[in-house]
RNA sequence: CGGGGCGUAGCGCAGUUUGGUGAGCGCGCACGGUUCGGGUCCGUGAGGUCGGCGGUUCAAAUCCGCCCGCCCCGACCA
């Protein structure tokens, strides 16, 4: 606890692994590749649940729930969709102490039950679009795991809607692509690239998948949700069909869209530097901190006056929390409340109260800098300017580190030296290929094809053929 | 699944090479005092089947065998 944590350029996954356990973020389970999310992650964890719910809710969906096993013949029914999670399905074949008739999985996700529940509530045109989200646990044995990145269990979110055309299904695929940008953008301040994944990269039984990619602090890509447009595959697989306005029988169209814990990872990974964790202040748990300072104990009791009057100023307005404790000096708070990522610290000594005001202390702008004083006045008004004054900060530093990462080699030797020390926006021939070499002689992968990008034709990095679109390329977590 | 590392007090470690004096150190924890505007200081104290099982030996944290677990790196993946 003393401890600090491991400095990024020393041991970058060190300094990760450090920060979630010393800010109580999650804690290692006895089952290996399992972690205990702790009440101050999954308090993050539930703010972003409540930033994406509002949206979906905005956008018509609504919530439900599967259940948690699926017969195994259900994943078995799309060829895709089998052969790519077969190799990490966790299989209950006993129950109540007898074999099972047939074995059940353990959901690694849903479009199979949910599938199959659609093909009994979907008869008629009428009945769609259908719009359901679930939040839920899946299981994936992964062979390499890390805490919130990818564990063997991991909460997400997972919508499953099913659609009368194919328009209408591609045009939700990139709504909620388009939520998860927004969400990412504007409440975990995390810039994202949204795109399309290349066919090798795509989710077993999609169509096409879409994503937003977002680069760590060590220039690494982090997937960090997707939504796939599944065209017509799990409705043949399913049998999800309707009478159309003609009386003519169809196969629906459907989509899945998923954001799952790694979320967490992934804010902890773009804005926390090497004092610990910084939290965006939409999302986190406690948005101010009230220290407060004595040396006597007269002055306890009036600076305590203070500081719990200015507590009951900013309850209703933003998270607060005020840290009385006594067995700790105030220096050691200011570590501690660093660490665990706190936005904005407020300072309230004797010297403060005898002239009614305040310290603000922001946790991305270091010492000093970051340090003003602030009279009672207005300091409401204030500590709300400076939060959102922070928000946008670490939105801009993000966007600033990844532009500052992001190359345009100009041949594939320039390519091979860029992919390292980051993103590499290169023209690419659409080949399997050249992306399978890529990928072996520099690690990295498609991340995904932007969406937004100049029209035009360039020659593919990697062969030099035409090549029609251009490429993020980068390694990947 | 392959490679590397590690299991000794809640955490971090020393001790293991060369078996034997007392299982130790720092932090944390409890109590008392002191301090408090950037991780106070002092004192007292609690806390350990040395990962597990088996073997060698008069004697094992230390040597041998097997097993288990965890972390990091690779291949696979949200």
């Amino acid at each position: 606890m003393t401890a600090k944590v491991t400095p990024r350029s020393e041991d970058y996954s060190r300094w990760y692994t450090d920060v979630i356990q010393m800010a109580e973020l999650a804690d290692y389970a006895p089952v290996k590749g399992c972690m205990v999310i702790r009440p101050y992650g999954y308090a993050l964890w539930e703010n972003v649940k409540e930033g994406l719910d509002r949206r979906f809710r905005a956008t018509g969906h609504v919530n439900a729930y599967f259940p948690l096993f699926i017969p195994l013949s259900f994943i078995q029914k799309e060829a895709e969709h089998v052969a790519g999670f077969s190799p990490e399905l966790a299989i209950v074949t006993i129950g109540g102490g007898e074999e099972l008739e047939e074995p059940l999985v353990v959901r690694p996700t849903s479009e199979t039950i949910i599938g199959y529940m659609y093909s009994r509530w979907i008869r008629s045109y009428r009945d769609l679009p259908v719009l359901i989200n679930q939040w839920a646990n899946v299981v994936r044995w992964e062979k390499r795991t890390r805490p919130f990145l990818r564990t063997t269990e991991f909460l997400w979110q997972e919508g499953h809607t099913a659609h009368a055309t194919a328009e209408e299904a591609q045009e939700e695929t990139l709504r909620m692509l388009n939520v998860y940008t927004e969400f990412a953008v504007e409440d975990a301040a995390i810039p994202v690239i949204p795109g399309r994944k290349s066919e090798s990269e795509k989710f077993a039984g999609a169509v096409t998948s879409y994503t937003i990619e977002a680069m760590m602090g060590d220039y690494r890509a982090l997937q960090s949700g997707t939504s796939h447009f599944l065209g017509q595959n799990f409705a043949r697989a399913f049998d999800i069909k309707f009478l159309d306005e003609n009386n003519e029988l169809q196969y629906a169209w459907t989509t899945s869209w998923g954001l799952s814990t790694r979320m967490v990872g992934g804010i902890v990974m773009v804005h926390g530097d090497d004092q610990g964790l910084v939290l965006p202040p939409k999302l986190a748990p406690i948005q101010v901190v009230i220290v407060p300072i004595w040396m006597e104990d007269a002055q306890r009791s009036r600076v305590l006056e203070a500081v719990y009057q200015v507590e009951g100023m900013l309850r209703d307005q933003v998270r607060v929390k005020v840290d009385a404790r006594e067995e700790y000096s105030p220096g050691w708070k200011f570590n501690e409340w660093e660490m665990r990522g706190v936005p904005l610290r407020i300072e309230i000594g004797p010297k403060d109260v005898e002239r009614e005001q305040a310290i603000l202390a922001r946790r991305d702008l270091p010492g000093r800098e970051g340090k003003r004083t602030v009279p009672r006045s207005t300091l409401v008004g204030e500590v709300k300017e400076t939060l959102s004054a922070i928000q946008s900060h670490l939105y801009q530093r993000a966007l600033a580190f990844r532009q500052a990462h992001t190359y345009d080699p100009a041949d594939y030797n320039e390519f091979k030296e860029a992919i390292p020390n980051g993103f590499a926006f290169s023209w690419w021939c659409g080949s399997a290929e050249c992306e399978a070499r890529i990928k072996e002689e520099t690690k990295a992968t498609i991340r995904c094809i932007p969406l937004e990008q100049e029209p035009g034709r360039g020659k593919c990095i990697y062969c030099g053929r035409d090549a029609q679109e251009r490429a993020i390329f980068a390694r990947a977590y």
